[in-house]
DNA sequence: AGGAAGATGCAACTTTGTTGCAAAATATTT
DNA sequence: AAATATTTTGCAACAAAGTTGCATCTTCCT
């Protein structure tokens, strides 16, 4: 996995530091999204928070990862699978934002359908937020 | 439209002050979404901050107004034009924010799409946020 | 190893949102 | 139309979230 990452920020022609390489591991390791607070905490004091900002900052710029925006407003980003580039994203899946346990997951098997816009409008982007209980919590009957 | 604004606060029970007339008045004469922000510039000095806070609050939570998750994650209301009520909002149409002059707006003639989910998930709530050049800016080759 | 380019930490600041409480406005009762 | 009860408001103080400039430290390249 350390192969993977350093390859990530190469590929991106990104410099290899402490702090982009923690927090790509924890995107890689965590199967969901991240807000920039979980990224604070579980990197404990190690870097400023302002190193935090930029590093998202310049991974969402390079197309690394990509933000959800989520009905509380809160900002979360994940990893992008696809091959988004600098500018350009193309994450078009669905994202699934569990309301108890709190959890957001990209779904990448369910493509957010095409839908008609009246006329005169020009669509760019579309994004789908889906809310409700998770696999874990629906099961465990809501914990 | 002094009378239609008094009726929705007494339609939801709620006593009738100068804020609330005010911020609903400009909703209504607003077709598209507004911002915290905007609700501050368009009031002047009207009001205090934490006014305009709590009553957007108030409006949430009795269905006259609903939130729009947005890519950059400000927070955007619009008037429900549906019949929401106390808790349930059902506002299942899509919102359109303009890339060239920020305006957003609700495509009430526009509704989500079905979508299925993985095995497990219960679904509660969608949202489906289309971003591009709104018709204006279209026809205006771009302003 | 040395130097240029880039990334980081710190401090200071802005913007956004929250809370408790007394004063003011609104609604309700007499 | 008062008087009273209920809500709403503004203020102050605070907390959280995000930004910027700049000196210092790291990384990268030769
Ligand atoms: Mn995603
Ligand atoms: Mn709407
Ligand atoms: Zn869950
Ligand atoms: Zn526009």
């Amino acid at each position: 996995m350390q192969e993977t990452i350093q390859n990530i920020l190469k590929k991106n022609l990104l410099s290899i530091t402490g702090s982009r390489v923690k927090i790509l591991e924890l995107f890689l390791a965590q199967n969901g999204a991240l807000a920039h607070g979980d990224i604070e905490k579980r990197t404990g004091e190690k870097f400023d928070r302002v190193t935090v900002y930029r590093t998202l900052q310049v991974f969402l710029n390079k197309g690394i990862i990509h933000s959800i925006p989520t009905a509380d407003n809160s900002v979360l980003y994940a990893l992008c699978k696809d091959d988004c580039a600098e500018g350009h994203h193309h994450d078009n899946h669905v994202h699934f934002v569990c309301d108890n346990c709190g959890n957001t997951v990209c779904m990448d098997e369910v493509t957010v359908p095409l839908i008609k816009l009246p006329n005169g409008y020009e669509m760019r982007q579309v994004e789908m937020v889906v809310s409700g209980r998770c696999k874990v919590c629906a099961a465990g009957k809501g914990v």
